[in-house]
DNA sequence: TGTACATCAGTGAACGCGCGTTCACTGATGTAC
DNA sequence: TGTACATCAGTGAACGCGCGTTCACTGATGTAC
């Protein structure tokens, strides 16, 4: 650990306590001042390396895809990819909610950042071609329903999952929870393919 | 419309004041003031009725819930009553974003609030009822996972479609949408099953 | 190896601002007689 | 119907606070010779 006068890499640690911050406090009263605060660096430091508040947001944003896409690209080898990539990205969701809460808010953060389109357009392949192999769908088929409805379901259930709204309904742990989602999931695809004829 | 000096309706105004609000800026840089503003009113006002900004946002909740309800409450009777509760909570989250936004973000409200908790108690009901007959499931199964797979893939839809993820992948109607992702739930369904076993 | 200098990273004081909350007030309304 | 008075709803000035951003600065590092 660097003591001196010059940090180091206060990039990487105003970004990793940003993410503390939000894991502590929540999505709203996000502030720069006390995100420096955490990292324990005058408030001023970030203006060097993120010009200002959205710029960090923005790098929070793009490093969390760029972390998604690392942890779901594995599991396309699995023949139940589209199953694990889903519960990759709850787990995700709920391990690393610092990162997951700003992905998704683009009031919080620049959506046109090249870094950040990239990083996202990364995670949004794995979840296609997650989507194709685990349903068997020729490349020339259309999947968008399939990749919508998959991403869907994951990115909602670990919304209110955190939001606190399962707590009396589904066991504590997420694991057996997660099963009893996919149950429930392969249920509604029954359920809404009779009402939809 | 009162224009003397005692408002009428005040408490109404606001809450519709804090909707429009969040509807314009999004659900990051709620002030009290900025609400009184939209309302007219003095920004010492709201404390009147709702005591703090909590309370504010707590009010807006609990009438939120009460809204869903009773949006979805006549979809029971359905033959499809299901997918129709789905397709209805979709239309309100994007027609009453600024209820919907602030409906699920516990860190803004009083949870515990009680007409809160009863108001979301009788939205929950229905969805647990849609489910039950929707699938045909008697009343002592469980209907748990179902519920909130169900819940689940309809809460995510709304949010990543409020958020502009799906900008590029659906149609602009969100009826067409809401056809494809329909069709992409039976198909999900599907797919799960399979690689559940 | 030593020195001079440019560049870079982080500091800390200062700014102006909008915020939530409080509080004594005032204008309007409702009630008792 | 008229008057006195209590209650209620909304006002506007004031408070203290934390915020984002700016700016001249200082301490450390890297480079040229």
């Amino acid at each position: 650990m660097n003591r001196s006068y010059h940090h180091g890499d206060l990039r990487r640690t105003l970004i990793e306590a940003a993410v503390a911050r939000i894991e502590r406090d929540g999505p709203s009263n996000l502030s720069l001042r006390g995100i420096a605060r955490t990292a324990g660096v005058s408030h001023a430091a970030p203006a060097h390396h993120f010009g200002d508040k959205t710029g960090l947001f923005t790098a929070v944003a793009a490093e969390g895809f760029s972390l998604l896409a690392a942890r779901t690209t594995p599991m396309l080898d699995r023949p139940d990819a589209l199953l694990q990539t889903g519960v990759v990205y709850v787990r995700f969701a709920v391990e690393h909610r610092g990162y997951f809460e700003v992905m998704f808010r683009p009031d919080l953060h620049r959506a046109q950042d090249p870094e950040l389109v990239a990083a996202r357009q990364k995670s949004f392949d794995v979840l296609y071609r997650a989507a194709r192999t685990g349903a068997g769908i020729a490349d020339d088929q259309d999947v968008t329903g399939l990749a919508v409805a998959a991403w869907s379901v994951v990115h909602g259930f670990a919304t209110l999952y955190l939001a606190d709204n399962f707590r009396d309904q589904l066991p504590d742990d997420l694991d057996l929870a997660t099963v009893v989602v996919a149950e429930g999931v392969a249920s509604l695809g029954r359920t809404i393919a009779a009402q939809i004829s």
